[in-house]
DNA sequence: CACATCTCAGCATAACTGAGATTC
DNA sequence: CGAATCTCAGTTGTGCTGAGATGT
């Protein structure tokens, strides 16, 4: 026991973040592996995957939906277009803006990098059963659902 | 529906593995809020944490520990000692290695950076109740049990 | 000598702040 | 004109690979 009789109840390695950020890690090395063989970075598949589900998304939107700051929806855009994946096309509504939208190449790996996405998740929870799957699946969406609309 | 009726069953964002990122962004969001205040970004007190528990570690075995390949702490070390948070010093067993250890300093951060994480913890989780935020850290300590022995 | 341990150089990416340019 | 939207420049940190240097 350490002397000062304080803080030292909860050990970090054993809280609960400490496992989510281990827990992550993985999954991100799993996912980050497999998309390397699109050429694709991991983190850059985020903003793929906000397009599938919502194409012509103003720049802004974007940064907000992945929680990061604008400029960096600028350099992230800059690469993924360099790549030939998504396209900036002005927003007719208001000139400040601009809108993003896929490529039939961007567009064409929704659907493997979706199984990535899948093939992590059965490696990085293969541990679980069923109905623990389910759980952990629940309790995160429960906790995402509770952290307020800057982590959509 | 889309028409090639295969991958598609699972969308991205509602595995349980997207869930889990955006949790784990926020928590780290909120950590490395807290850590800025003591001159530390992010990631960085994952070095503390492990010299917290046993000081006196080897390079490598950090690197093993953070799942990072050595040329990554070699850097991280360089930083954290150049604030005066740890030292380096020969390992009298092997004169490849060296033995990494926390100064005053660095131990003196034990407590408020515990506390940065157990206060992140309480706001990533608040909306949970009692039984389930027991029950997601079993979880996420099962999972990460079971991942190998190289996400420590 | 083969192997292990670490460092260095170089690269790519992420992500921020602060300072504009442009438009609403 | 004030506010919003985005870009640019500059900084810091992570993390990798490949190529040594050094010691076991």
């Amino acid at each position: 026991m350490k002397s000062n009789g304080a803080e030292v109840a909860h050990p970090v390695k054993e809280t609960t973040g400490f496992a989510l950020a281990k827990v992550c890690k993985a999954h991100r090395g799993s996912v980050g592996g497999m998309l390397a063989e699109f050429g694709l970075h991991v983190g850059q598949e985020m903003v793929l995957i906000e397009l599938w589900q919502s194409d012509g998304l103003r720049g802004g939107e974007l940064a907000y939906r992945l929680g990061v700051e604008p400029p960096t929806i600028t350099k992230m855009l800059r690469r993924l277009s360099s790549f030939g994946l998504v396209e900036r096309r002005p927003d007719p509504a208001d000139a400040r803006s601009f809108r993003v939208y896929l490529t039939e190449k961007g567009r064409a790996l929704e659907d493997p990098v979706s199984l990535c996405w899948e093939r992590a998740e059965q490696r990085t929870f293969a541990v679980l059963d069923p109905s623990e799957r389910r759980e952990l699946g629940r309790l995160l969406t429960k906790v995402r659902a509770g952290l307020g609309a800057s982590t959509n």
